[in-house]
DNA sequence: CAGAGTTCGTTCAGATTTGAACCAGTACTC
DNA sequence: GAGTACTGGTTCAAATCTGAACGAACTCTG
């Protein structure tokens, strides 16, 4: 039974500036694209993610895990998606139990209309206002949080 | 129709980071609570906010706005944390409409139970991994926007 | 003090998320 | 090659979130 490590006075200003800001604008990026284009902020994230890999496809796992979504919360979203005639589904060549998500000519095309304003919105709020070395701080440390969670 | 602005590869990085970052920061925080309290992250925010409190109470609207979620949000979740004894509810005596949330003894036991391991997650993944340097540096950044989205 | 306009909190319907259970296919292991 | 263990994706029930609609109470004018 060791001692409870309470969090400091920067810590904790550190961790409650965070934890508030990172909802904060969640909210409001969610707004915004649900306003424009009637997307939430997870489908927009699985249409760039597919625009950007190759072959414009992606594995259903491997989706999840980038967008950091449980594996059924995908599958409802590219059901989602599938409807709206943004994405479609291929069976996997290689593995018989995979399934690929691809995104469709019409979901890149909602994408260039859409990635504009929701651009706008997360340089309004965050990048705009950072300085280049806030940025790059701020990456450092993203990054080794980022991958002590995905490590496990 | 102005420009599209994107982001280069710096600011890319830092929005990435960021965004990935807060989504497996949240669940490893949500799992974390779930399996040693039952208690959600929203849950153990309203508690932490009402132990700092004066009076231990606060109104719903303010609570809310603290959290960052939205009224019917608050409403549902001090409901639960009624039922569990955790939390009661009073009139405000300057406004009748109002409605004080109060933690209740009990509540205040849960969470000195709670919130040492509650801390051992947020330091293993993000605060005992950054410099002071890149403390301070995420609390200005993250301030910045915090303050904009808060102002409307 | 009447009346318009706000604000407060709740209720409601609908959308989304999660983890557990499940089946199908793959990969080891002997 | 049979057997066991693992992985991939879907389905399901339950929990939670959001915005809109609502009634009640406050505030500010005139």
């Amino acid at each position: 039974m060791t001692e409870t490590r309470w969090l400091d006075p920067t810590e904790m200003a550190a961790w409650r500036a965070f934890l508030s800001t990172s909802h904060l604008l969640e909210r409001r990026i969610e707004e915004q694209l649900k306003s424009a284009a009637g997307l939430t902020h997870p489908q927009y994230e699985i249409l760039v993610r597919l625009a950007d890999a190759p072959g414009r496809q992606m594995r259903m796992t491997e989706l999840a895990r980038g967008v950091v979504v449980s594996k059924s919360a995908l599958t409802y979203q590219i059901n989602q998606l599938e409807k709206a005639g943004l994405v479609e589904r291929t069976t996997c060549p290689s593995d018989d139990r995979g399934v690929l998500a691809v995104i469709t000519e019409a979901g890149i095309q909602c994408l260039r209309q859409v990635a504009p304003g929701h651009l706008d919105v997360v340089r309004a709020y965050l990048i705009d206002r950072l300085t280049r070395e806030e940025l790059e701080s701020m990456t450092t440390a993203m990054t080794k949080t980022e991958q002590a969670l995905r490590a496990e």
